[in-house]
DNA sequence: TTGTAAGCGTTATCAG
DNA sequence: CTGATAACGCTTACAA
């Protein structure tokens, strides 16, 4: 130790040592080479030796493919964004690729990112962030970069989105909130910025629209515990309470309850029926049995994927891609009396 | 659209419709160059005409180091992964270094991985894996790349180890139940082979010996929250039942609570006593109000960084190093009685 | 200040 | 089957 030379051995190092040609030693470690037992012997010999692993990093240049994906992401207090991380790194890593993982302040936007990850000439990104501006759209259609955002939708020839059906689950929320008995209903908001938020509460209203209800009481949170703890104690406050109510997503429908058991001394579900969005693992847990919507994560990320692969293989836009999975009530007892 | 040629432009491109020597352009990138007002001027606009973007990937062969770094993971179950991820992100990201994200199925270990990381040339490896065999530590050896265990102590030329003073923590709480009335005590256990688990047991029969008790009912989950619900319904099952319970993590707390009340029908804290560790974002809950143990995750993840950095420019082996950061006790409502 | 040229570690082509 | 040799896109002497 102590020395401060190359760190790892080159094939040209491992030729010169079993006496063979660099391109002998090129050859041995691409399958489906034609290389002589005699040859490949001698440069494994010498490749154990000094420790030999072939770098990928020429091959970039010559193929003009990195393998890496971007996955970008704003923040990871939502279990659902950990998941979905944890999914697109497998299904990617099965699929022969690496994974550059870029984190962006929530709030702030992908510019910031892009050129970096241009120069890290990554084949593809996939955004997991809340907003992504029409601007950062833009910016990534210059450097034909595909891009897939993960419940954003955006339009661009480079940008394409998968995202769930929001609208559609929600209406479906309205429609078993009534058969539950509920009769005035509540909405507590996520970010107002956010698309999933708003989808989320446009279906809800439309649902109840539909049944001639057209009368709402919100309040708004972020897509936070603390957020939905706040938000139903203001919601509570008021005269006129809800007996129904549909959260942003989970974290805060958990924040609700518990706002409304610890310290409005209401009960769930027997006072107040409540619903989330994303099946986090916590919305199972005994002491919550939330009812909610479950994505098809496995759907979502196969999508993604494909969409990723057509790219990859067209060397073009993919065109404007824009893909809906449906998500899939999962009734617990918050909605049961 | 529609071609399937060179994707970026190169510097050689914009050297030519800026009718410049490419080593001009390069020098227009690199910060100090000396390179006059005009020059810079015809390679800016040709660059903005094309699109172009510096490649990083040729200064990777030319000096060595890729800036990336691995962060290896087995699940993200645990929230307490989640937020270290995301904690080493944002500081290798300011650092300038780039993530490279590695999920490793729990269970397996390293190994499979390790020669693909070495092809990517990464500068370094954290390891979040709950094991590492001393195989995977060897080989890593042999690659001479420097890799920051977290949580799981190891001992190699190679790899350094940063750990919470698991053991400490314990013999904390030990007193603390005693203080809080606790007569009967109960360890509900992670898995068996990790040392994180190990420590804490240890700890608590440490701190509970000390005042003469070494009778401690016992019953083995994994990290997670089903495991530590069945674990406290077999443990509490048995005739003689504790008053006060360390749980391996907060996962297993959560879960052992909610058997307790919704299942066996004690109340937490009046009838037992839980604590768990790592303060994940529900352990703070109003719904379980859990007592617990908060890692020093910035002062972690500093440790873990200025290893990496002595390493980076020694440009050899640090020597064994092992940090031991303490945690720090949270008391909450599940020991208030 | 500029351009020429060598070299980083591979892969691919092409004679031998 | 094998070994030269030319890329790939950049940095860095070195020369002009």
């Amino acid at each position: 130790m102590g020395m401060g030379g190359k760190k790892y051995a080159s094939s040209t190092d491992v030729a010169r040592l079993a006496g063979v040609s660099q391109s002998a030693v090129s050859r041995t470690y691409r399958p489906g080479a034609s290389v002589s037992e005699e040859t490949r012997r001698k440069v494994m010999a010498a490749a154990a030796e000094l420790d030999y692993r072939p770098s990928l990093i020429p091959r970039i240049m010559l193929t003009h493919r990195s393998n890496l994906v971007a996955i970008v992401i704003g923040g990871m207090y939502n279990p659902f964004y950990s998941a979905v991380l944890e999914g697109f790194t497998v299904k990617l890593q099965e699929s022969g690729h690496q994974v550059l993982l870029v984190h962006v302040d929530s709030g702030h936007s992908l510019d910031a990112v892009i050129p970096k990850l241009a120069s890290y000439r990554v084949d593809a990104i996939v955004s997991a962030l809340a907003i992504l501006s029409p601007q950062s759209a833009e910016e990534l259609a210059r450097f034909k970069i595909p891009v897939i955002s993960f419940n954003t939708p955006v339009k661009n020839e480079w940008v394409s989105s998968v995202c769930c059906d929001n609208a559609g689950s929600a209406r479906i929320l309205a429609d078993l909130f009534l058969a539950r008995g509920g009769r005035r209903f509540g909405y507590i908001s996520g970010p107002p910025a956010s698309p999933a938020n708003l989808e989320r509460f446009a279906g809800f209203r439309e649902g109840l629209a539909a049944h001639g209800i057209t009368d709402i009481a919100t309040a708004t949170a972020d897509f936070r515990y603390e957020g939905g703890f706040r938000a139903a104690l203001e919601m509570f406050a008021r005269p006129e309470r809800p007996d129904a109510v549909f959260c942003a997503n989970d974290l805060v429908a958990i924040g609700a309850i518990d706002a409304l058991r610890q310290q409005i001394g209401l009960r769930v579900p027997e006072d107040v029926l409540i619903a989330g969005f994303d099946d986090i693992p916590s919305a199972s847990w005994a002491g919550y049995d939330l009812t909610t919507f479950v994505h098809d994560g496995p759907r979502m990320v196969d999508e993604a994927l494909s969409i990723l692969r057509a790219a990859e293989t067209a060397h073009a836009p993919v065109g404007e891609v824009r893909v809906v999975v449906p998500a899939r009530l999962v009734e617990r007892g918050t909605t049961r009396r």
